[in-house]
DNA sequence: GTTCAATTGGTATCGCTGATATCGGCGGAA
DNA sequence: TTCCGCCGATATCAGCGATACCAATTGAAC
């Protein structure tokens, strides 16, 4: 490896902080058509070959820009996040340091619903945890736990809280994803959240719920072998109980 | 392609439910080697011919066996899933079923840690849902929410909890396991089972006796005051409680 | 005991993938 | 003008999943 000579030779690009802007400019519509057929063919159709001819480069440009696939993996994961949260904007200064954690948890939770490709990819394996662009959200959030520790919010831990917070995330929008499309529950995400801000902070339950919906769902539990109501009746009865097993 | 023969010729093994135990032995042995490496290893060094070498089979016969290459994978996950079953012992008549829960959980994601590779391929994607090794541990799962919602613990609906019991898990062990390994505090195991309990069972029992007519002279208690039914469906309702709560 | 059909072991091969080598040409500093 | 380093382009390599093909083997039926 030669060492960089000292007269910054030929190559404007030799000093990443001055390199021309065509190179980011190819290196952008890269991870651009990377995202897009990730999104729309799924993860297997991310080829070099694939992704080179839909950016309209030779396959070892790729490799001269990011190094390996699992560099351009890294930097797809990071621009998708960066974009997300510069679409978004995070109020420096919330009032309501408990709702801002809500929102913040919603946000990242929409943002796995909105790209479950880019997500699966970012948050699936145990291993990408070092990527910058994870590091970057794990800064935000690191941030709303601060100051929920600073308002005297926090039950737990900050290192934990985080551990929480990203765990309850993470499940929901796996769990959600792998959900069959007419069976996910928007009170499943909802829950989790209530629960990792019970588990979280301070804040009471703000539902103790003691209405006929509790007492319904054991009826409906127990209704199967029991003798007492005829088929039809039974048939009926079923529909009642899930009405009142639903009504919060 | 030939329609079965009716003299059944020649082969044993061509119905699969008087196959001779010497296909599913070499099937066993794939399967072990396939997981030995996986675990050993990590993902991408299970590739068709390494499984194949390990075994001490050739390469075709893993797709006579397996169909291709997410038939193996899906048979290990299966694999794996029940021989950890089989280790743990079911309460199949838990005196305490909340505690039965945490069990269950803590099962489930104590599989998780100890076979952080085999876990990641079964739980990661959000695709595989439909393995019959996945459906095998719903089953329990439904069963011990089943017996919850009985017992009048239950504070959301059947479906609803079970997403709830399984995104806390898979959230839990795939944050686990993307920590540091000095990292890893073990209240977040714990704190997260409790918010899962916290999030899926109420602190007292809706229905104090167990059976239907407990469940109905609870449910005709709370019917008073509730508006999800009609005045002509509370009547019919009504009556068959009586009923329903008269059968002991 | 012979026959025969289906499976199995074994080798070779196909198309594709990630990754690299190599070379000519372009462009900007010296 | 000279020259060094990047870029486009083609060819290529090893390895992958998957399959084709053929000989050897098996085991029930006759």
């Amino acid at each position: 490896m030669p060492s960089r000579s000292p007269g910054r030779s030929g190559n404007p690009a030799a000093d990443p902080d001055i390199a021309p802007p065509v190179r980011e400019q190819t290196r952008q519509r890269v991870i651009e058509a990377t995202v897009d057929l990730l999104e729309r063919e799924g993860r297997d159709a991310v080829t070099t070959r694939a992704v080179a001819d839909a950016a309209g480069v030779q396959p070892p440009a790729i490799y001269r820009l990011f190094g390996d696939k699992d560099g351009l993996l890294e930097a797809v994961a990071e621009h998708g996040f960066a974009t997300y949260l510069a679409s978004k904007r995070v109020d420096p200064d919330p009032k309501d340091l408990v709702e801002d954690l809500r929102a913040g948890w919603d946000l990242s939770v929409e943002f796995g619903l909105d790209h479950p490709a880019l997500y699966t990819l970012m948050y699936s394996e145990p291993t990408r945890s070092a990527s910058p662009a994870f590091q970057a959200g794990m800064q935000i959030l690191r941030g709303r736990v601060r100051r929920l520790a600073a308002g005297g919010w926090l039950r737990v831990d900050e290192d934990l809280a985080i551990a929480i917070i990203h765990a309850t995330a993470r499940g929901a929008v796996l769990t959600w994803l792998s959900l069959p499309e007419d069976g996910r529950p928007a009170a499943l995400l909802t829950a989790l959240r209530e629960a990792m801000v019970a588990a979280v902070t301070r804040q009471e339950p703000a539902v103790l719920d003691s209405g006929p919906a509790g007492a319904a769902r054991a009826l409906r539990a127990a209704l199967p072998g029991q003798t007492a109501l005829s088929g039809a009746e039974r048939h009926l009865l079923r529909e009642w109980l899930d009405r009142l097993a639903a009504d919060d």
